[in-house]
DNA sequence: ACCTGAACACCGTTCAAGT
DNA sequence: ACCTGAACACCGTTCAAGT
């Protein structure tokens, strides 16, 4: 008695695949999502995942498309084209929804950014975007510069600062350590020395990721404000 | 009579592994960059780059490192801290200079997204920015935001729409593809029509990506200016 | 049409051993 | 102190073959 036939289980196809893919990656991380992983989980020779999908980049560029189509699903829930509001606050709620998708997968980013062509899914995103734009009376040149100047922003990437988990040094010499960063670092200490004091947390990991976002959204998006109705 | 024996080879050492591995990236490309290969090119077995780092993770934390130290020693060179300009100006050419650099190693923005701490050689980097907005008059609050708002392009980082080979189609059936686009992405063709109608190049490669980094720049740096004196 | 088995070329890395 | 050889576990991918 075979434990697995073909029969036994749903037959593969591309989107399987792809949303497997999108699965193992936010439960295992990306460096989990391998060819014969991938095919572990869907219960399958790691050679059959090569019917459906060209090879691993190809995978990836689909990987890709599936998120960026997430985002702009939540984009649209969020703020519509066309939705009656004014192009600033669309703007706004659009790429403050798609940064929340890619919170729900934090791996995303890094892979995006591996990609050498551009799929259907953010030529989409990008051709609303400009919609928006279009909609608040931007000419299309306005427009193309804001599009370069919001950048990976545009999708909901954060900038961090220092990355997440940077804590390498024990509790206890947090005194000592300081003492010897402040020599060599004298505006980074003393930053963080008067922003732990007026602040919450007192550790590295102190920036508030949403508002430091919003801050450099709405620096982007004023400023575009002004270019667009000149003084 | 062996060929190629300890004696004959200026010894290994960290740095002359990691310039080795910066050079053959740049050469070849960062998919050539394997312990294998750069063991090669120094004339060595793979397993003795390991006497000099602790592994490829520790050896890519290296080669981020003497990047940003490149990137620190432009930016001093087209406008050092103290220099006597006004904030925005330094800052302006210091990020400038931190471009030109990348631009030379087109493959390293990739591997610094990769990192996951934070090296010495950009906390240094970091600290100077600090300074420059401090000498500005910045607060330590609004310079900490302007940290965040400014993200990677800080180390130069170009945000690009598209990326650079993205020609897969052939130059003859341009105008039917440009149809068929036109249905689904009617903003993006349009403006792309707009903006090639005026310009230089007629096809997708059409962003000045000087001029469109110095906007996205720019437009940052006006908003900081605004903050930091408000009305 | 869909999936598999065996095999290949290539990784990073270990460990014990050489000089 | 510095480097190596052999070996291991793991990749992505090919190709011819199975149902």
């Amino acid at each position: 008695m075979v434990a697995e036939s073909t029969q036994e289980r749903a037959p593969l196809s591309k989107e399987r695949v792809l949303q497997a893919a999108v699965d193992l990656a936010d439960e295992a991380g990306i460096e989990a999502l391998t060819m014969r992983g991938l095919a572990d989980r869907l219960g399958v020779e790691a050679m059959s995942l090569y019917y459906h999908v060209a090879n691993k980049e190809a995978m990836l560029d689909g990987v890709v498309d599936m998120i960026v189509t997430e985002i702009s699903e939540a984009a649209d829930e969020a703020a519509p084209p066309s939705g009656g509001a004014d192009w600033k606050t669309t703007m706004r709620n659009r790429i403050l929804a798609a940064r929340e998708v890619l919170l729900r997968h934090k791996w995303a980013p890094a892979v995006m950014e591996t990609r050498t062509s551009v799929g259907p899914a953010t030529l989409r995103y990008y051709d609303d975007l400009l919609r928006v734009f279009r909609e608040g009376e931007f000419s299309y040149d306005l427009a193309h510069h804001a599009m370069h100047a919001l950048g990976s922003r545009a999708l909901g990437f954060t900038q961090e600062l220092f990355d997440p988990a940077d804590q390498e040094t024990g509790d206890e010499d947090m005194e000592a350590e300081m003492a010897a960063m402040a020599e060599e670092l004298p505006h980074l200490v003393e930053m963080l020395m008067e922003i732990s004091h007026e602040g919450a947390e007192t550790t590295l990991g102190w920036c508030d990721d949403q508002t430091e976002f919003e801050f450099g959204l709405d620096l982007l998006l004023d400023g575009l404000e002004r270019l667009r109705e000149p003084a």
